[in-house]
DNA sequence: TCAATATACGAGCGTTTGCTCACATTGTCA
DNA sequence: TGACAATGTGAGCAAACGCTCGTATATTGA
């Protein structure tokens, strides 16, 4: 669901939401193109085949536009971990959920055009930073909550820190599977399951060295 | 040294260069601060504590000065480099080799402000993006070398990937070294050379798994 | 010392930007 | 149907941008 606290209005009828998504896959696409500070909100107007005018009848500026959009992706990306790790039908092993994980996470960026270049975007203003660290959170936080599932007994802020280089090894790697064709994509798929399934087996063997530590003081 | 190519002209007087020099300086500090979309010809002007007349004195437009300043930094990551790798004193460890390289990167990056700003951004002009991938390119073309030294008897293809992974790798999780405190930058560089050796022992086990799989067939 | 060259300066030009506003059109409901 | 609210429109404004150019100053070599 579309929030729409960002909005100067709430649309009232059917054709002022349909307006608005409009705007939204025209920002995306336009975010996609050219970067978010290269786009204009007139160059986003005409690719959702509007006015400038109605544009800024719902949207008070370009920042709200983009916090409008991330927080669809948010949503989205929330169903997609759920999807991952609400299955509870059995205990899940690192190799099937990082597998899945890292499968979803490339078909969104696939299906998501503007996406990177929001989640990768420098600083730009104020408004657009703390957008940026939504969509970071949310991957932070799910990788905190997978990592809890595969080492149980680890410290909070040792999770923490795992989960922190495991999403930006993600994020590093995660413009790798863009413009590319199928085949190398795959490769980069199969190599970023690698990285995080060797990453994640080095954290349990530190964990157990620490805890084997521990006993013996 | 910096190339002189992208300049109007080539300054004849010793002030001439040092004022070069100083709007190069400005710029990576501006760029550190604000982006380097965001970065006014104006405002590096300003931090190099010069007028906006000197700066076109010498250089045509926004791009020759990032193109300079990715030029300098290319000459110096070259430096780094080469003196992590040239001690040819006797067979590098991968540890020693890694935890070398991960260390020279992090306090480059450190003292470099606008290094990250120009490598993390996204496509802006033709002319950046060819200059980003110069840095880029000299990042993997190191690391694949690198790579050559530990694993030997690696295709050129998969050679070739497993140091685009490193590289990327690598470019996610500096941004994390940035502000920060000390004690925290320690530990994310501890990180990096963990989950750089785990994923060399990863290419290892399968590079000698497919060679023992081709002596089968 | 003095002309010639190199460098320094900043007001301001042309363009583009985000965005407004006066007005036109469409939808809703009594 | 009429009247009011919701939405649609695009010319154009103020500000900011990259950059020029006429002019002032510093340096050089004879």
């Amino acid at each position: 669901m579309t929030r729409h606290s960002t909005l100067r209005r709430a649309p009232q009828q059917k054709r002022g939401q349909q307006r608005i998504d409009r705007i939204l896959d025209a920002a995306a696409q336009v975010f996609a193109e050219v970067g978010y500070e290269a786009a204009t909100t007139n160059a986003i107007a005409a690719q959702a085949q509007t006015s400038i005018g109605s544009l800024y009848q719902f949207f008070p500026n370009k920042d709200a536009i983009v916090t409008a959009l991330v927080s669809r992706y948010v949503d989205q990306l929330r169903t997609l971990y759920d999807s991952v790790l609400d299955d509870q039908s059995e205990e899940l092993s690192p190799e099937i959920a990082i597998g899945r994980l890292v499968d979803g996470l490339i078909n969104f960026h696939l299906t998501h055009a503007g996406f990177m270049a929001i989640f990768a975007s420098s600083p730009v203003s104020e408004q657009a930073k703390t957008t940026a660290q939504e969509l970071a959170y949310e991957n932070h936080a799910r990788g905190e909550q997978l990592l809890g599932m595969f080492v149980p007994d680890l410290p909070d802020k040792k999770r923490h820190l795992y989960a922190l280089i495991s999403s930006h090894i993600v994020k590093g790697l995660m413009p790798l599977s863009d413009i590319q064709d199928e085949h190398f994509r795959a490769a980069v798929a199969t190599e970023m399951k690698v990285v995080l399934l060797a990453y994640i087996e080095s954290i349990r063997q530190r964990s157990t060295e620490d805890t084997a530590n521990d006993h013996q003081e």
